[in-house]
DNA sequence: AGTCTTAGTTCCGCAGAGTGAAACCATGTT
DNA sequence: AACATGGTTTCACTCTGCGGAACTAAGACT
């Protein structure tokens, strides 16, 4: 049940939980406000991951925990509005233009972009390395805008792509500066995915919560993944309570000494932050 | 009415004229497939374009023809479910991240993009210019990939972002390879639109349709931007009917000759196209 | 202060949209 | 021919989603 849509938070109704129509649901109050098979509608199309770009209706209903006749008419809906393509004569779904130009709009409009990219360019110049900015959607965190230095055309990671949040720089960040209630709700969702991993992510983002308050930054020295150092600081917009978002600097072991990284790059990156606080307040 | 929702060409179903509970139906034959309340709230979502990307309840009522209350509890619902913000302490939204996730999905799923990819960026690089692909989503066309010639930074669209179909080099490539019945109809439409621009836009795009047969492929030559020209040639997926690219190589009129254009670039763009194809197809 | 305006939210009774179990179809497969 | 497999349609029921209208909140103007 939990296991197809992650609730949004403490805020969040958890809209699988809620209501389900069959569920004969007992103690639950019904949201009158909350649109459900719009949710459902979603819930479809974000059964669609990069990996997983091609559904039958069966598939569907199995990640989304939604009855075979409802799929059915969720995906007809959703093909004819254009979000979905029929493929390869019968059965088997794919994402459709509607979707990707959503996701355009959403980034053209983040106002943050504009404003960081040349703090960021300017950074990842000097430290040749590749600079971030992303987001948290649910249990991930989604790259927003990113530049990459000079001589360091490395990880190539695409705006929109998902990362996760407990054992990378950015993440972290982002885990640091929350309220303790909300943190504490995130970590017991990650533990639930950990398993047995979950004493070391749990001890890394611990070490976070520290560093961030005595440094004002936070690392992740090949914890996501092997051979790849950075150092991630959060930013919250004041104004727009929900928007958080963080930035990483990161590159391969190799080209970023571990020194280098806590003693020149991790201090510049807050001090970037800064500039675009201020840039952000500024106008 | 109309204003709000283009349908999906001919096999559509117009959303809005079909239902819009209140207004008593008369003639109108439900569809009992189509799930309204997943369209309506998609609509909301398109309300937001890239240019227009804060949005108050009341002016996405105004854009989508939909009741106040009914607008209330989509947009709630959508930031619920992550697809919108509510910024700037009360009222307006915004999309939100969980939007930006659908693209990204949806642009990793497309086998000709990569196909595609470097036999662009050869061609962007031989000519000197730009390079794209897109494909059709209701009244306009969306870029799912492109590539830049080293020395042509020039135009900067990014993926996702939309350009209009009539007077560019890539809508007419796509309309020329259409079924006549198909472009008639999305010609009326783009007659409503043009206005007293229609004659010239018309003659555009019939002389497209002559060129794609004579040629292999279309021009546009500063019909589109001033001082942009380009060459277009339809692509089309056997297998997966729905489904029909366009690409275009352009680039600022000062660095492509028009006999450049129309000798060298255009048959090099139908080879490529070919080549493409034939990559489709073997694998 | 008061009054108007503008925008969003909530009520509440109603009707029909959306539901889902089960029957039905259409394609392979053994 | 029987059997999977996966998608669609039916159908009767009920609860969801609806939307007009009443309500609340926050400026703006006198």
């Amino acid at each position: 049940m939990s296991k197809v849509a992650g609730s949004n938070l403490a805020r969040a109704h958890d809209p699988w939980r809620a209501s389900a129509r069959g569920a004969r649901d007992r103690e639950h109050v019904r949201d009158r406000k909350f649109v459900e098979s719009l949710a459902r509608g979603l819930e479809v199309l974000r059964a669609f991951t990069p990996n997983e770009g091609l559904l039958g209706n069966q598939e569907i209903a199995a990640r989304t925990n939604l009855p075979k006749a409802t799929v059915s008419r969720l995906t007809y809906t959703l093909t004819q509005l254009g979000y979905l393509n029929h493929v390869g004569r019968l059965s088997k779904y794919q994402l459709a233009p509607a979707a990707l130009s959503l996701g355009y709009s959403a980034l053209a409009n983040m106002r943050i972009r504009q404003i960081a990219r040349p703090y960021m360019q300017e950074l990842a110049n000097y430290a040749s390395a590749t600079v971030a900015l992303g987001t948290r959607d649910r249990q991930s965190l989604i790259y927003i805008e990113h530049c990459r230095g000079k001589a360091a055309p490395m990880l190539r990671l695409d705006l929109g792509s998902r990362i996760p949040i407990a054992t990378t720089a950015m993440g972290r960040a982002l885990l640091a500066a929350m309220p303790v209630t909300e943190r504490e709700w995130m970590m017991s969702h990650i533990q639930r995915r950990e398993g047995e991993g979950w004493p070391k992510v749990r001890a890394g983002i611990e070490r976070a919560v520290n560093d961030l308050v005595t440094r004002g930054f936070v690392l992740s020295l090949g914890e996501w993944q092997q051979d790849i150092v950075a150092v991630g600081v959060p930013l919250t917009v004041p104004s727009d309570g929900s928007a958080a978002f963080a930035f990483n600097c990161g590159a391969p072991t190799f080209r970023l000494s571990r020194d280098r990284l806590e003693n020149d790059v991790g201090p510049r990156l807050v001090n970037m932050v800064r500039n675009v606080e201020a840039a952000l307040n500024g106008q």
